[in-house]
DNA sequence: CTAAAATATTGACTAATAGTCATTTTTGTG
DNA sequence: CACAAAAATGACTATTAGTCAATATTTTAG
């Protein structure tokens, strides 16, 4: 039985490394050639893999970008809950604005990201069409809010709700401030994201 | 020299006479189709025009919905400035929810416009690039917002961000809360939302 | 009013691309 | 090892985007 498993998770490594591969060379393609202007013939040539190979695993290129966008998102967090570990923050709004803050710098740094993954932050978060393909080791933001919340006997009227309105708001505003830097620049627009993040999170009944 | 306007003037109209009926057919067929699933021949038969005229006017498929996104979400807007008026309502926080709770009743009541402008709601109100295009005869929900502080002698730290950053929240979660129902159906968000749009409201300094 | 100039429209054409599927290769099983 | 099942291949077809020389329409100016 061991043995059969170990057999079945080889296959599925196997099969997820075609996989990986055509990821890895959509995503190098879409983010110096943009999607519209990049073929599924030079994405199977990126990684050495025949045309029809692409169709096993996805339907069309924008089945690719959606994976893509979910899975990029979620290293975004997942990145920033690693570096809040590293820093002792104690309180549990400063946490948040912690992980906020180090997801718009790395935007900040990486602009052609945020214009990938355009107003769809939050699909690290909440979509869930690709659970199971993406490793999910760490703790997600998702359980670090109700676990901050607990932690700090902090009573929200609907924690989710809550968190899915502060990820969304920084999401969508996210793309008109850094990259059009509209209706004001990013470093305008901080302290008044920040100051409405923390009173969403005073949203107490 | 009033004859010569009147000349341009017919010029322009029917420049935007076949503009317009490209973008008529280009709405059915991207509402009844989708997108990916249109070409430019479709476009061009569905409204007796040659190919070639299509490229006059647009770049390609996607220069089109990012016009037609601004102008349904724009539309949206206008309408609901319309029916504002017809409710004498005098309270502002009153007004913008109003406002916010017409277009969202409208986006539950036409789910195929929201799967078309996604989380771009916003563009009605802050893409400039087709304001040389799209008539904008009435008061913009922009104007309303900035004439009803005053009207009511209310201070926001910065209104304009307010404002947007409301625009964009709603128009964020509402693909995610009526489409997908998640992480709530809209029915069961609305009053969390109003609740935080009244709370963004009473951002006073 | 007319002819030349300027502007707008056309649709046949080419090159590029998506997606299919019969065949071949690789992997697993007894 | 031999057979079966699963995965991968890439030549092929049908579709489509985008071009551009030719044609039609509109404007201007004498």
């Amino acid at each position: 039985m061991i043995n059969k498993n170990d057999k079945m998770s080889k296959i599925d490594l196997n099969k997820n490394k075609k996989k990986q591969k055509l990821l890895e060379s959509a995503f190098n393609l879409f983010m110096t050639k943009g999607i519209k202007d990049t073929s599924i013939q030079e994405i199977v040539d990126g990684c050495k893999v025949a045309k029809g190979t692409f169709y096993l695993y996805f339907n069309d290129k924008y089945d690719i970008e959606d994976y893509l966008i979910t899975y990029k998102s979620k290293e975004l967090f997942n990145n920033a809950l690693e570096e809040l570990e590293k820093n002792y923050i104690n309180n549990f709004e400063d946490q948040i604005i912690f992980i906020i803050n180090y997801v718009i710098d790395e935007l900040v740094k990486n602009t052609n990201i945020l214009n990938f993954i355009k107003k769809n932050l939050s699909q690290g978060i909440y979509n869930d069409r690709f659970n199971n393909l993406i490793d999910n080791d760490t703790l997600g933001i998702y359980e670090l809010f109700n676990k901050g919340l607990k932690d700090n006997n902090i009573k929200l009227k609907n924690p989710n709700i809550t968190l899915f309105m502060i990820i969304e708001l920084v999401g969508s505003t996210c793309f008109s401030t850094i990259i059009e830097e509209k209706p004001v620049p990013i470093n305008e627009y901080k302290p008044f994201l920040y100051d409405t993040i923390r009173m969403m999170l005073k949203d107490k009944k």
